[in-house]
DNA sequence: CATAACATACTGATCAGTCAGTTTAGTTCA
DNA sequence: TGAACTAAACTGACTGATCAGTATGTTATG
């Protein structure tokens, strides 16, 4: 490269803010490289200089969705000591997100609908589920292994947790009316209620440092 | 109407549930007319004769997804006396339609997605969820005043409750990688969980829990 | 024989992707 | 220092394909 008048990543971000705002609006399908192009201030063929399709920058927007979000909030919660208040962080962590960034999310629904159709999107979208799904496994082994609590059946338990956060996501998404704030609360306490405690605790779960080590 | 070769109603029925197969193979906008027309085998005109739009059919979609499957389920349990149980059975049962009829829960991504775009469908979806959102707070309403339980923030639950039976739906389009029956049965214990009980159970259930916690 | 029910060729609009050309930033060399 | 050169970065008109909806014709039925 000689002579770039932005670097090429400077680039790339701005086709792909422009595309989220766009595929939030309208869609995937409905919105055009025109629009897009138009959205970032620039012409269809620069942006075509960047992505070579139109079905590249939805996917190099989900891996942007991924490494920003998801995988901050797992760096995050890393230096938590207790399993119980890891899950409890990641659901609210989760929320904060949600509500900072709901545009991002928005591209979610985008991600699943052409996943009908695109086998890759798919294969994707799979793979990020099984990674949760052993992340938050691996968690509720932690918190039973360290006595925190017990579920019978973890797997069924993990997803059903990914569930309902992603529930709250396509509400959210779609229609915006629920305070998240509040949201944000209460998934503290659906979490916690969700895990049986096998023995007495003696604050409400966050924050303790109780002498038991966690993982 | 002088002489129809088969019904009407028969007609619909049948362009729905071509539309319904295509829709999920594919997503709305990337089906075509001529594509479900071919699927339910007659032409393009002869679906026009019935339907006056592509939307159109998308919307009478939804209308049967709705008054099929979910007032279908609220009508069937609505004898069951306690609300708990009420409230558990809706679990239940819709993780049961979910494993019968799984294309018809396909079509509500399509619809999701759609909603970006119109506004009417939006409207439409919105209604439901509102819907809903009421006939849960009813229940969780009941079940308070019978002593069933007691939940802090009744609309939140109801909220979370509908998310995580969303959540499932979502996966379960997506990948049909869960075990239906097993969700089925671990919904009954989540559900339960949820609500904490005023008083003494014989369930396995979190009922350790005191009054104040979390939030 | 009237009309409901169906078929099909067509149209106008849309849009992803291309391409030939233009501009700008950096490099070379006199 | 700056003119000549080079390649990256960018433009926008164009194309070929697609497709919703229509127009017009055909067949079956009471």
């Amino acid at each position: 490269m000689k002579g770039p008048r932005v670097s090429s990543g400077i680039r790339k971000q701005q086709i792909l803010a422009a595309a989220k705002r766009c595929f939030q609006r309208k869609g995937y399908a409905q919105t055009t490289i025109d629009e897009i192009a138009a959205e970032y201030g620039m012409s269809k063929g620069s942006l075509y200089w960047y992505y070579p399709s139109k079905k590249a920058v939805l996917i190099d927007l989900f891996r942007v969705f991924v490494e920003e979000t998801l995988n901050r909030i797992l760096t995050e919660i890393g230096s938590i000591r207790s399993a119980r208040d890891r899950i409890v962080a990641i659901g609210e962590r989760l929320a904060r997100s949600l509500q900072e960034d709901i545009e991002l999310f928005s591209a979610l629904i985008v991600f699943w609908e052409s996943s009908f159709l695109d086998e890759s999107i798919r294969e994707m979208l799979m793979d990020q589920y099984r990674f949760y799904g052993r992340i938050l496994t691996g968690l509720l082994d932690d918190g039973e292994r360290a006595g925190e609590f017990a579920v019978p059946d973890k797997k069924i338990y993990a997803a059903l947790m990914i569930a309902m956060m992603e529930g709250v996501i396509v509400r959210q998404v779609l229609n915006k009316d629920l305070d998240l704030e509040e949201i944000r609360r209460s998934v503290s306490g659906v979490m916690n209620r969700l895990l049986p405690e096998k023995e007495r605790q003696t604050g409400p779960a966050g924050s303790s440092h109780t002498g038991k080590h966690g993982s």
